[in-house]
RNA sequence: GCCGACGUAGCUCAGUUGGCUAGAGCGCCUGACUGUGGAUCAGGAGGUCGGUGGUUCGAGCCCACCCGUCGGUACCA
């Protein structure tokens, strides 16, 4: 390579937050979306897609008073100059489809499935790019829908194979906290600027705890590191207000309401919200669906703004450890809420719906540090070797055969010896390795190798290679004619079950 | 965005108070072994020490800025 040119060349690289998903983790993130959508679909929810890209004023994304879009969108301007953006998640542009397709039969109800894309701080397992998974009933203001979701997410983590001991819906409404809002302003609701900072603040309890919260109501918090967070400012009695209620004990769905009906009282919201938290509770009651597995919680918020009702979240309650070994707090994998407004700003009539969202990337990692998520990268048991390139007939053939037969088979396409065919098997994860030389060709037989056996008994080889070449315990020939058994046999010693 | 820590082979790291051609383990490749992956042994490849500038006779090491990673915080529709 002439000098000068390797400062030419292109470095490889990839977006910040942005990721290549190799083999292992594609098949299991397609199995786990398989179980989630049998789910889904259990319940009559049919699929949607959408274009990844929307207009900006599509996902409400302008800046107030700006005519460029807010941050944490990906956004460029087209030929037109009009500001286009990615999705930033999958419910504005399906109010954007209702409010297009105002024929459909209500509820409409839908699942959809793909990447959303926000431009935010990339942590571990968190994205630029990720996958939502979301199921919406649009058109009704029954509680019945909100409810049922709350079904449809516990039916979803079990299908997933988390247990009902393993994680938690918890459930609370927008309206409550308004109610809450209410009694700060002294019965009127306080502006909206210090309405959005106080959920914030209530928001993070779990982060900085009950103390914590009093600060950033208060004056302001510094935390660890020196970094000084200000406060919303109330007064010490607004700042009771909502300590009292973020310290409502935790207790049965119905204790739940009781307590905060009082808590609230006087507010026509506070109280209307109770009153949807008790008919939720009465139908999943009537469903089956008890405290154990979902809870209301005062403290649940949901950043979003746009939610208007009820609101849940689904969360894992076992460890997650990473590879250190190190607890991490794993968060919420499903959320979702009410949302009666969304498809009103395009069409100015009432279109209550609700729903939520899995995050399928983020629940996958999560699993995957439990027992029981197959990362195997390989989509064929089988390789086919090519010992001698005279006779890639018979081996066409043979791969056909085992493919006919319903097992999936590679045959090895590469050009060299059979040496390096075992390795490629076993690095790419085979099971079994069939091959058929001169010898076996004349007696009619195929030699099958277990692959996996052959890992195991690999200790052993010990000194005398030689002897372990002729005896290769792992190794054994069948005639030609018993192929597919032969193979199904060996298959069925590692399949699960 | 803000604060802090850290950037040395594919991976995990070592590298004395600045001093010769920058090391190890694992992995990878090749051979022993042209009908056998995994054992063993022998060899080999792979680094602009994150980047740029500066201090110095001399910088992986010191300084500045930039980029990236991680942690915290803010934001999270």
């Amino acid at each position: 390579m002439a000098k000068g040119e390797k400062g030419q060349r292109t470095v490889a690289r990839r977006l910040k937050g942005f990721r290549d998903i190799a083999a292992g983790e594609m098949l299991a993130r397609e199995r786990m979306v398989t179980r989630i959508r049998t789910v889904y679909e259990s319940y009559g929810f049919v699929p949607l897609e959408t274009p990844a890209l929307e207009y900006v004023d599509a996902l409400g994304k302008f800046l107030p008073d700006a005519d460029r879009p807010d941050g944490g969108i990906f956004a460029f301007r087209d030929e037109e100059e009009e500001w286009i953006a990615l999705r930033y998640d999958l419910t504005a542009p399906l109010s954007r489809y209702v409010a297009m397709n105002r024929e459909l039969p209500l509820p409409f109800r839908r699942y959809q499935v793909g990447p959303v894309y926000r431009m935010e701080k990339p942590g571990p397992g968190r994205f630029r790019e990720f996958y939502q998974f979301d199921f919406d009933s649009v058109g009704t203001a029954s509680m019945l829908a909100d409810a049922e979701s709350c079904m449809v997410m516990c039916d979803t983590l079990e299908a997933l194979g988390i247990a009902a001991g393993q994680y938690a819906i918890r459930v609370n409404n927008r309206k409550v906290l308004n109610g809450v809002l209410e009694r700060l302003g002294g019965g009127s609701a306080p502006p909206a600027d210090v309405a959005l900072n106080v959920l914030r603040c209530v928001d993070k309890l779990d982060r900085v705890g009950l103390e914590g919260v009093r600060l950033l109501l208060g004056p302001g918090r510094r935390d660890e590191s020196g970094d000084f967070t200000r406060g919303v400012g109330l007064a010490a009695a607004q700042i009771e207000v909502v300590l009292s209620y973020l310290s409502l004990a935790a207790g049965s769905r119905s204790g739940v309401c009781d307590e905060l009906e009082r808590l609230v009282a006087g507010s026509a919201a506070g109280a209307e919200g109770v009153a949807e938290l008790r008919e939720i509770d009465a139908a999943l009651t009537a469903a089956g669906y008890g405290d154990d597995r979902v809870a209301f919680d005062p403290t649940v918020v949901r950043g979003l703004a746009y939610y208007t009702g009820p609101v849940f979240e689904g969360v894992l309650t076992f460890d997650v450890r990473d590879e250190d070994g190190t607890v991490r707090q794993f968060g919420s994998v499903f959320g979702g809420g009410r949302y009666d407004d969304l498809v009103e700003r395009f069409t100015g009539q009432k279109m209550p719906a609700t729903g939520a969202s899995i995050g399928v990337d983020r629940l996958l990692a999560a699993l995957r540090t439990l027992e029981g998520v197959d990362t195997a990268a390989a989509t064929a048991p089988v390789l086919v070797t090519r010992l001698d390139p005279k006779l890639t007939a018979e081996y066409l053939r043979l791969a056909a055969e085992l493919r006919a037969a319903g097992l999936n088979t590679e045959l090895y396409v590469g050009k060299q010896g059979i040496g390096k065919q075992f390795k490629y098997a076993s690095d790419t994860g085979k099971t079994v390795a069939l091959i058929i030389g001169e010898d076996e060709l004349k007696a009619g037989q195929v030699s099958a190798k277990d692959l996996r056996l052959g890992s195991e008994l690999a200790g052993n080889i010990g000194a005398d290679r030689k002897k372990w070449l002729e005896d290769q315990p792992a190794q054994f020939t069948v005639p030609r004619s018993g192929v597919v058994e032969a193979v199904e046999a060996v298959l069925a010693r590692y399949s699960p079950k």
